[in-house]
DNA sequence: CGGCGAGAAATTATAGATAATTTTGAATTT
DNA sequence: AAATTCAAAATTATCTATAATTTCTCGCCG
């Protein structure tokens, strides 16, 4: 019953590469050869070719046609670029969100920011970051919307593991806070604008 | 010159697809076999797969795993979500633009508006939308952001040639002239808040 | 008369083979 | 020594073939 999605080959190629690139396990503008992949997934080229299309719609890979796919690099314009889309969209997902927010759903969306301050490591908390903006936003019930966010948040992951982030701090789960008590509040301006520049932070220069 | 983007079979084949799938010659839930679009292409099936995966990134078909693609449906609904995002996104394209639109960029644009007025069909008015469009929003010189709006666009005039819609009246070119005018008098916010507005407009119910 | 298999036909997904293009590298020339 | 040319090697893109799955059809049974 866990099939539904990665049921083909390419689709579970493009999945396990999709991680590799945001771990940073594949690092930016490295060569991607389709035999090479082939081989270890022991597949032939063909769905590692149909994967790469997904990847590079998704910005992860860029391709050049007949001289081959390289893991996308990114600059800090592009960082910031995600980060600005992620808050205008993640700011209408949630305008449309919040009349379906149930007590229940606001409670889980506090015990993933208790778990992201209980995160030992990054990728601890960006699981926990990831389950609470899908939490809050889901209930939108705009599927095309929330693919974007979703594309944009790997794009963001990425950048969050690229080492020019070492440091994670405390300011995004006292975000999370402020959104949740304005949620409840039914202050749905402030609950946005929180929002909006906490999706931002990470846009923001590190050291 | 004119081959860095539809050199490989694969490319052509899915925006000849896409063509047709926009301008309603293929209709929405079609099947689509691949050895059939293979023949008529004088290509193998192997190309027109790749062709289906960026056509599912890009909204226009679904695929259901050895279930084969079909042509995308829509409902009132996911008009209303694909405008409500071009209004989020092109909002903050037109942001960024702003500082760099020069008055040749807007005479420009305003020759678009022009050509708009005189289209004697929707495929001619769409193309001067379009335009219009692109020309004010390019500059902000985000591509990423500028794939999306895109994407959405083409979702867009799908909903406009599929008959939903046989009217297209005049208040959109009030829209672009008003916006133009906004945008020469230095008044970002006024320019933003109507191109929004008008970017929904496709999004409303006719008849 | 309507559901229910079993087998056939059609279709998708993957593999293996081939053609075409780019890259590499060494020999040659200036 | 640097630049250039040309052939070999590697890699991509496509095609043909095969395996696996779904859909269709038709006869059978309730």
């Amino acid at each position: 019953m866990t099939k539904s999605k990665d049921d083909t080959i390419a689709a579970r190629i493009g999945k396990a590469l999709a991680d590799r690139i945001i771990a940073g396990t594949l690092e930016p503008g490295s060569r991607l050869g389709q035999d090479h992949i082939a081989e270890e997934f022991g597949a032939s080229h063909v769905p590692v070719r149909e994967a790469f299309r997904r990847l590079e719609a998704q910005g992860l890979v860029v391709s050049e046609p007949r001289r081959g796919v390289r893991v996308a690099s990114f600059s800090m314009a592009d960082v910031k670029e995600v980060a600005e889309m992620r808050a205008a969209l993640e700011v209408l997902a949630l305008r449309h969100a919040a009349p379906h927010l149930t007590p229940a759903i606001l409670d889980a969306a506090e015990e993933a920011t208790r778990a992201g301050d209980k995160a030992g490591d990054v990728q601890a908390w960006e699981d926990a970051n990831r389950n609470f903006h899908r939490l809050i936003l889901n209930p939108c019930g705009m599927p095309r919307l929330l693919a974007s966010i979703a594309d944009l948040h790997m794009a963001s992951a990425r950048f969050l593991f690229s080492g020019w982030r070492a440091e994670w701090d405390a300011p995004t789960d006292r975000d999370h806070r402020a959104i949740l008590d304005a949620l409840r509040a039914g202050k749905l301006d402030v609950a946005a604008s929180v929002l909006a520049r906490h999706v931002q932070w990470v846009g923001r220069k590190p050291r």
